[in-house]
DNA sequence: GAACGATGCGGAGGTATTCTCCGGTTTGCC
DNA sequence: GGCAAACCGGAGAATACCTCCGCATCGTTC
């Protein structure tokens, strides 16, 4: 659509590849450091200078943002598969906000600057995160409507509840355990009681009606 | 006991003026601008230099901890009174938690460097953090051998889980709306279906069985 | 009350990090 | 081949955390 180079002088080779090659160093290294690590770091492990990390990703967060572009339409491809394939509205939503979950814990130290995206409205994260919210919203309502999920809760306070999980899921002092009592008193928390009988432990027992 | 000033030549007077001075000064600047606020602009708004002030308090984290001293009190006291004026163990560990709550949502930021010290063994935080999950866990205990409680939880979970809680109603996202759903996710995450037929929003009724 | 030793004070400054600016170079287009 | 636009990269400004050390102040002792 927009692929006609009307006014846009074709975008640099060499520029192209330093973006790319930007990405693949600052996945690696915050993998391995978390997302708090330097950037400057970034960029000398890239092998290039600060000036052109920061003219391909003006910020931290503009850097995370690209980083996740490729994550977050893993999640959308996972949110159709659900669709699809799960139509048991309760399962639907435990298995999107698992996924959630997953999504806000691909780098250590991720859930702190998605909240502190949610506060400022032009960030390239804040955008990512609103979508998600409003899938979030869209099967927190079917499984309100089957009588599954508390009429009272709303899909922010779920987006809330999986980044918080996330988040506490990173402390040092939590282990397995710890994440998994999290995510099954997350899953209590939303649920009704005449929802399905899994209390806790059931470990999302893939049960797709196909 | 150790009053006697055997080996320890008195503390001087201007320097505990100086420790309260900052403490005074200190929490207003947490109180404003949040406890990631910038420690040198503590010690010049307290009028003295950063040497004087890292003296008193080798780094955030201690001050800190000094900060919450007064707090701890408070919620030790809330411990007690819950422990003497509620029979019913449900209502009191819910009433535990709230206050949990309330304590580490003090200072805007304070969930970040409670769980960073939760890593770490030497912090004063840390130890402060041990005792109030032990506490935890006695409320949390006497809730489950009434059935009240489910089983596989454990106190450093509900812990975390006041954590988050107090972490994510921090975000600018969240409203007071947004706060009572956490709180109440997060009580029907640990509570029995057995237990008390309050499922969110009952306002902590005061049912002290005098 | 005066001198002395221990203790506290406070600012200069080392190190680290984020991000900007600008001269020099490379690239794509004509 | 030449030109203008885009890009590169490092020097460096701004900020924050924390340390070091000469000097001042306090408490004690005579």
């Amino acid at each position: 659509m927009e692929e006609a180079p009307i006014g846009t002088r074709k975008p640099r080779l060499d520029a192209e590849r330093n973006r790319s090659h930007i990405l693949d160093v600052a996945e690696q290294y915050f993998s391995e450091q978390g997302v708090a690590g330097s950037m400057d770091a970034i960029a000398k492990r890239a092998g290039i200078g600060p000036g052109t990390l920061y003219r391909h990703f003006p910020n931290r967060e503009a850097l995370l943002a690209a980083l996740l572009q490729a994550r977050n339409e893993a999640l959308e491809g996972r949110r159709t598969a659900i669709e699809h394939e799960v139509s048991d509205a309760t399962e639907a939503l435990a298995l999107w906000l698992d996924a959630l979950i997953e999504w806000v814990t691909a780098f250590d130290g991720l859930p702190e600057p998605l909240r502190a995206a949610l506060s400022e409205e032009g960030s390239p994260l804040a955008l990512t995160c609103q979508g998600f919210i409003t899938t979030t919203e869209c099967f927190l309502r079917a499984a309100q409507e089957e009588g599954a999920a508390l009429p009272g809760v709303r899909g922010r306070d779920l987006f809330l509840s999986a980044l918080a999980t996330g988040w506490a899921s990173g402390a040092a002092m939590a282990d397995e355990s710890s994440a998994r009592s999290l995510r099954a008193m997350m899953r209590s928390g939303w649920a009704t009681r005449a929802s399905g009988e899994a209390p806790a432990d059931r470990p999302t027992p893939e049960s797709a009606p196909e």
